[in-house]
Formats: structure tokens, sequence, C-alpha cells
DNA sequence: CTGAAAGCGCTTACAG
DNA sequence: CTGAAAGCGCTTACAG
């Protein structure tokens, strides 16, 4: 349809030249009140909205943040990326959700900032992506890794609840409610992931609490989703392991668990216990309810906001102090960057057990 | 971090012009073989990315097209949106997933073009949208409507499962299962929309069928989600209205009302058969599992994206028409351009009842 | 307080 | 086949 209105519609129709649309629009100080109003109301009446690119073109911050998931079929991260999103909003800046259905390729692509289109810092939850991929990027934007710090890299900080802890809770519950052998859903590979590190408390609160901890207790899946956690519990049945609780690397997990202890004609808590991680929403609505590791969600949000802003500014003055040093006389900044960039920050947010009825004693 | 790598330095370090280069990014034939491989051993060197931007703000297509949700925490949307993402990737598009939260503003802000960033198209699931914001707008970007007409507008098309039809199906399911007085879960106001059209299949069924269809039978809901489903069933039975069955308008309804039966001692089906929409996930995995309309949602995303395509290709077309006609000598070409624009194409979606345990006799 | 200039990265005609 | 020019919408110095 019709062409965009641009900024030269607006001046035309207020009768001022378009810089002046440009210092209204922007709120500088330097435009007379009348002229102002005129330029405000032409704004109105033609429905103008600048247009961002024009903005994004010329360097500096565009105000955007991509928010990086493996999936959106995780409720999880599907709630996790309308709050954030909902939240930056309101700092005025934009968030785009982007999918990355487990693939290192896009993972690498967004945190190395050979995206087609230029974001101000990267939040992600990173699926495939390997401790190499951050330590050798040369540029690339701002990184929040939701999770687990894959490595100390520059310019990388991580925002997560500490899942070695949160195990460590879920583990002393079970045992306070009288379990002793305990199943453990989702192991990882080699790669410091939130897998690893959950198992990693799962495996030193058993042992502090002397609890057996043959191979057999602990179990990888395929993926972490429902479909897998319920054959991997079915594997373990079958193959005549004993257990009296099943703690699961997520709410998905726990709920295939459920299925097939079901299946089974076991019941939940009585002859076995299911614990997960994430609280969905769902957690409260299956049969029985899902007793889960909630993190604080709005905290996550705020802080994993919070540090995308607060690199995607620093990333500015950067730009600015190193263009300032090359116009000047192209002298050699990196010390300075290096100081302002120093990486491995480390957000811990809180986490609370929220107990249903698949453990209550 | 170090700044991002430009058309320009690929030409220096390839040693051509950087017109050249993009002569080889957008892959145009006139290109010597051996320049080519410069240019393209250059650009994996420095690992260049096409600023898309640069593309943007030059006019023309974007090839990006904004879907816009109420909600993702309804995991319908959340996959909708996933399947989508993945298929216009493929497609060379790029799907900015927007939350409004059911928010007018920022419905009526996309389907008019208001947005700081331009797409080609906009595929809305519309919430809160009425028929005037699609009437009044002068210009704007295509729309494609996921769901029901809200009307006949041009530069609007539709795509749905036939809500109508697929409301009759539920409701002859359910009276050849031996069920007779069925309460409707989710019914809504005035505009039309997917619960009307529903309610509208369903009353008609009811009708055809003799079935009961007091004012009580026909439940409005706050939201539709899992806990305003149960709240109302309860409120039902609270009032000691009869019913063997719940229509509910969507399967987090359904979900709810599957929890508000359990908590009354009610058994599913035995005494109360529940069906809901969208074929989510979980359906298949509550307890009972639930039956539920499923739409083709392969049909569904490739259709939507189809028409949002074919309307941006259309879009960029007519812009081209015009601009040309404005040069050649501002002729008035409205009589082409409303040709080309005739809206209120429909695509219907195959849908199929999924049975599960919530209904069987 | 307002106006004219330069430039962000790219593409689209056009000239050589 | 390759190169030089203009312009998309905007902001950022700078001049009046």
């Amino acid at each position: 349809m019709a062409r965009r209105v641009s900024i030269k519609d607006v001046a035309q129709r207020a009768g001022v030249s378009w810089k002046t649309v440009s210092n209204v629009v922007n709120e500088r100080p330097v435009v007379r009140a009348d002229t102002r109003e005129k330029v405000l109301a032409a704004i109105d009446e033609l429905g103008y909205v600048p247009n961002h690119i024009g903005r994004d073109l010329r360097g500096g911050p565009t105000r955007s943040i991509a928010l990086v998931v493996p999936e959106l079929q995780n409720p999880y991260f599907a709630r996790l990326a309308e709050r954030m999103q909902a939240a930056a909003r309101e700092r005025g800046y934009t968030v785009s959700v982007e999918v990355s259905l487990h693939s290192a390729e896009v993972e690498r692509a967004h945190v190395r900032g050979r995206t087609a289109r230029p974001v101000d810092a990267v939040v992600i939850s990173p699926s495939a992506l390997e401790p190499s991929d951050l330590l050798d990027r040369r540029s690339g934007p701002p990184v929040v890794l939701l999770g687990e710090s894959l490595t100390a890299a520059p310019n990388v900080v991580h925002v997560a609840i500490d899942n070695v802890s949160s195990a460590a809770d879920v583990v002393r519950h079970l045992v306070g409610t009288g379990h002793r052998r305990l199943l453990f859903l989702g192991a990882e590979g080699a790669v410091r992931s939130t897998g690893t590190d959950r198992l990693a408390g799962f495996t030193a609160a058993s042992r502090f609490a002397e609890l057996p901890l043959e191979d057999a207790l602990i179990r990888a899946t395929g993926a972490w989703d429902r479909e897998s956690g319920r054959e991997e519990v079915l594997r373990a049945l079958e193959e005549g392991i004993a257990f009296d609780a099943v703690v699961a690397g997520n709410d998905l997990l726990a709920i295939g668990a459920l299925a097939a202890l079901r299946e089974r004609g076991l019941r939940v808590p009585d002859d076995v216990a299911v614990v997960g991680w994430d609280d969905m929403v769902e957690a409260a609505w299956t049969v029985p309810t899902l007793t889960s590791v909630a993190p604080d969600l709005d905290a996550l949000v705020a802080a994993a906001l919070a540090a995308a802003i607060s690199g995607a500014e620093r990333g500015t003055e950067q730009d600015a102090e190193r263009d300032a040093g090359q116009a000047a006389a192209g002298a050699d900044d990196s010390g300075k960057r290096g100081a302002s960039r120093t990486g491995g920050a480390e957000t811990v947010i809180a986490h609370r057990l929220i107990v249903r009825e698949s453990t209550r004693a």
C-alpha cells in the first residue's frame, strides 16, 4: 500500500526543516515550544513512526537485543521469551526471539554477530555451543549466557540459578521424606551445562547422604522432552533397576517419568517420588501435581536484561572510544579495552523448591 | 568489540571494487569466475555477512515478516511461532515473533505498519483487534489473519480451520458416544472470532441433534487458559448445572475443566467427557489424555507463509509500478492497484478430531 | 533556536 | 565484465 511516511513528510506538513523534526523526535531541548507543537501535531496527523532502520544504519546503538533459545516448544523458554520481550519493551528495547532448534551453527552465528541484522547484545540459552565458540571469537556483541558458565571468556557473562545447590536441595528434600534410591534423569556429555551441574549437585549430595550411586541410576536421555523422559524411565524399569524417586533434569522429563510410572502401575509419590526443574505452569496441572525447582523468573529476566543492556551500552562507549582513538592517532588502546571487558561475571538467581503432590511424604 | 566487517573490507581484501562484491553476494551473473572466487575467499576469511540494514533502507523487500501472537504462554502459539520461523528460514525469510499480550494497541500498530522496523507482511493471530482497525487503515503491510475473518478488507487474507464444522464434528462425536447435555466453555463477545465461530457450530449442531441449549450451558470465561477453565467449570457445578460433556474452546480450557472435574470427584469420561481444540502436545500427556481438534499445522504454517510471501511480493511490485507511474507522469494508477488488492481470500485448513481417553465411550 | 552537510551499508541503474 | 554515482531515513557534528 501507500509509501511509508518519512521524516520529510512530517517536515513538509509542519513547515519546518526535516532536521528539526529529528530534533523533536529525539527530544533534544533545542526546539522552541511552538515549533515543537506544530511538529508533534503533524506527526500525529500523519501517524509517523521513526524508521529505526535509518538510525540502525547510522551506527550506534540499535536498542535491540537477540534472545536465542533452543526451542519454543518447551514452555519454559516460551515463557522466558514472553517475559523478556515485555520487560525490554518497558526499557525501550526490542527483543527479537530466535529459535536455534539446537543448531550449533545458528547459535554460533549469533554469538559472533554474523547475523543479517546487527543487535546491541545477545542473550542466549546455549544448547550446542562449545567453549571454543566463545573463546575464538575476535568480535561479536556482548553475550549473556543463560545457564552455566561454558567457559570464562571476554565480554561474556552468565545468569543462572545455582544448579549445584538446587540439586542438593532436591536430594535433601527426598532424603527427608524417606527416599534413598534416587534415579537421575537427563545426564549429559562432557561440556559443562545445566545438566552436568545438576548432576554434579545430585552426585555430591547423594554421596554426602551415603545414598547408592550406581551407574544404572544415572540415566542419559535422547532429548529433554516428555517422550524422552517416559522412554528412559520405562527402560530403567525393564532393566529391573530399583528406585524410589526420580530426579529429572527438567519438568518435561519429569512429566514423561510420571507417565511411565503410571503405565507400569506405580503410584506417585507412594512408590516413586518425582521432581523436576523450571516450575513450568503445567507442573501445577499434572496428575499428581509436580514438585519442581522454581527459578525466580522475574529476577532472572531482570538480570539478563540488565546485563544485556549494560553490555550494549558499554559496547557503544567502547566503539566511541576506539573511533576517537583511531581518529586521533591510531593509538593502541588495547589496555583500556581489556580493562572494561574482563569477563566471567556470574549472576546467581534465587530458586526455591515448590513441593507438590509428586513428593509429599 | 571490533567493528563489523563491511562490504568494503571484503573489497579491499579481494582487491576489487566494493560494487563487485555486491554483485557476487547477490549472485548476479555478471562477474567473471576468477574474480568471483577471489571475492568468495575474502568473504570466507573475513566472515563477512551482508548487513541487511543497508538493503532494508535502500527500500524494496526486507524479506522479513512479523508474526504477532497474543501470548507465548499458550503452547499452541509457541509451537506455531517455532514452526513458522523454521519454515520461513528455508525460504530465505526472517520471522520476527511479536507478543502482543492481548494489547489492541500493539496489534493495531503492526497491522498499520506503525512499527519501528518495516516488514514485508504481517501474520497475526488477533486478540483485541476490531474490524474497524482493518477497514480504516489507509496504508500498511499485507496482513494474514490467523483465524476468523474479522471482516473483509483490502489486502487482508485469512487462514484458519473451519471452526464451525469442526465444532459440529465435536458435537457429532459426543452425541455418537451417548452424551446429550453439552456445556460450552469459552463463549465470547460480539466481534467475530475463533470463539464465536466454534460456538456457532456448536449451537447449530446441538439444535440439529435436538440437544438442550439452555443459557446456563453456554459459559464465558475470563481468559482462555487453564485456570479460567477450571474456575468456570467449578462455578457451573456449584450452580447445580447438569452436563455430561464439556466442549472447551481450546485445550487449555479443557485442561482446566479436567482439573475441576477431578476436584469434584467426577470421572472423565464416564461422568463427563471433555474435548478441546488445538491438539497441543500436552493433550497427549494429561490424565486422562485429551480428545482435541487438531489443525493440520504444517498446512497452516505453509499457507500462512505462502500468503504472507505472496502479499510481500505483490506489495513490492505495486511499489515499483507506482514509482514508475509517478516518474512517468504522476499518472493515476488507482484502477490498476484496486484490481490487485481485492481482499477477502480465505484459506481453509484441514482438521481432524483426535480421539483420546477423555471421550472414549 | 534552525538549517545545510556528511555518512552509515547497501542496491540499482548507468557508463566505460 | 568492472567502476563511479545517487539515494534509502536517519543522526551527528557544525555553521548561521
